[in-house]
DNA sequence: CTGAAAGCGCTAACAA
DNA sequence: TTGTTAGCGCTTTCAG
């Protein structure tokens, strides 16, 4: 079936290209009765513009990518969701693109603009540093997420992942804990988001005068919740002593239930336990869990924002932007006094 | 910065459009000394085809739509997840629809193709019907996933959810459960799936010879795990005995969990549990949760294909293909005798 | 307010 | 093996 064109509607309606394309993009100058007429031309015709053809000669796509290391971890998810709704509310399509935290596949994704196929990009980088982004970026409308370390050249979204990590602390002492550890230190992690969370959980620590323990800071080799309940079982079984613990992020938190829940402790009475970007996951255990809640939906927002600004032409140095964050209570670490 | 055309590299280097083409297409038959020459000003002035107008001529624009419900729903994530890794690997960029389970936007999917903005679409339909799917598909190559009926004309992949009830129930047996009830029979659920999982779950009860008890199909109001614990909660306390609970998907078997829980009711000695997807959160409960497990990688990769041949212009009649299917065995209902 | 025609950048059929 | 040229379908000056 031959694709119906603007030429054929005009022909079936007795005028020209353009006052057709004026009736489809509601252009206000056109006559009453021409405008029924060429509309009921594109009815009977079952007329569709074509999109590739529009973009070929506007040069905008009308699609932004969202890149991320993997699509199925709850977080990201959770994120993409927000971030699809809010392109969608925007007139923008979303493409995306697993990265798998893959450099190759971190390097693709900034390529895609300058084959045209995407006005701009959100990209949530775990393997590329500064440099090379800067260097690839060249003038791709870019928005980065996440702790890394970014271009000054370059937008960037993200919580005040130091101030987050003080607040778990403080209210895990206000629960009473006082031998607090860190769950989720991975070796080779190259994203500063563990540094920065490390380093609020000293600060939370060294403001209530609590004196900082390395013993309390517990290494895992990788970010599966299995390895993270070994490293909590062999805390345990060479007697550390903790009475709290934030972690890293919720994965890790869920292994910290698990091997707690095992190893006979009690959650929250004798462990407390903090998780980090309050995922859907948090809901689902046994006790709930208390998370570090980042306001994805302001984060999506904000990342949409300073990308629709640098598509329409916004040149200015990079901006970098915090979002709110909360604590979400529930009963791995609940109110105090509950 | 103008982008640097085919045009612009054939004048640097000398030659014809179509020598340039050549090599970028990596057309064997040129002479390697005008590649290298042609492939030495593409370098010098950075030439990117650009994709846009590629697709005006040529008509393919190498994407797909996926669309789905809920993109952050564990299902539909670890879906995706295997989808975008096979469409990149088949050299597809994918484009994600959340239908949100709304009427109109599932209209707006089959739109697409029309739009000429993808050259197919892999759709998970929860509101629309044979008869509107039929009408409005035209000739999108589309392939439908869920347990929907389908239009006779249209491609379908999904899992023997009968059968894959039966083996939930048989495997409850094998523990010794006798009164196993069926927990998610939600009102205004207009997807096939429930009927279709309630279906094999009296089919595995008949052919055990256990006469089907009414009381022990559990309804519930709506999809999130809090109304499930409420049923089961609800259940327990009108003196419903039962010891064992097929769950129509994960979500209300982790409900299910947390209301028995919270009763005292032992998980699995007392009461085994038996989920529906096999989602990442099946890991992260108290008990881990034992459930049926599509082949979601199969599901992923027959989907593709089917597909990709509509695409390549297949026209047949609609295949219907079944993908295996097992059980994710955890502790809610553990292998016998263990 | 409407019409004609020149692109947008690439592909592919046809010549050479 | 390489060059020419006519589209792909829409937008957008610029006349009228």
């Amino acid at each position: 079936m031959k694709q119906v064109r603007l030429a054929d509607v005009a022909e079936l309606a007795g005028v020209s290209m353009k006052t057709v394309s004026n009736v489809v993009h509601d252009y206000p100058h056109v006559a009453p009765q021409l405008r029924k007429s060429v509309q009921e031309a594109i009815d009977q015709l079952g007329y569709k513009p074509n999109l590739t053809a529009r973009r070929l000669a506007t040069g905008k796509t009308g699609m932004i990518a969202l890149a991320m290391p993997e699509i199925d971890h709850p977080y990201f998810s959770e994120l993409s969701r927000h971030i699809a709704e809010g392109a969608t509310r925007r007139g923008y399509r979303v493409i995306i693109e697993q990265t798998l935290s893959d450099v190759d596949a971190e390097h693709a994704v900034l390529k895609d603009r300058e084959a045209g196929l995407v006005d701009g990009v959100i990209f949530h980088p775990v393997r590329m540093n500064t440099l090379e982004i800067a260097k690839l970026r060249r003038d791709t409308p870019l928005v980065l997420l996440g702790e890394s370390t970014t271009p000054v050249t370059t937008d960037h979204v993200m919580i005040d992942n130091v101030s987050a990590a003080v607040d778990s602390v403080k209210h895990l002492l206000s629960l009473g804990s006082r031998r607090i550890a860190f769950l989720g230190v991975v070796e080779h992690d190259i994203t500063g988001s563990t540094d920065q969370r490390l380093l609020g959980y000293q600060q939370g620590l060294v403001g209530a005068g609590i004196a900082l323990n390395p013993d309390l800071v517990f290494p895992v080799p990788d970010f599966s919740p299995e390895a993270s309940a070994e490293a909590v079982t062999a805390a345990l079984s060479r007697g550390v002593d903790f009475d709290g613990v934030v972690c890293r992020d919720d994965k890790f938190a869920i292994g910290a239930l698990r091997g707690l829940t095992a190893a006979g402790v009690k959650v929250p009475d004798d462990v407390a336990v903090v998780g980090w970007d309050n995922t859907a996951l948090g809901s689902y255990t046994t006790p709930t869990l208390t998370s570090i809640a980042p306001d994805k939906l302001r984060l999506a927002e904000v990342a949409l924002e300073l990308l629709a600004e640098r598509i329409n032409g916004y040149q200015g140095i990079g901006r970098h932007r915090v979002v709110p964050h909360s604590l979400a209570v529930r009963h791995s670490a609940p109110a105090p006094g509950s």
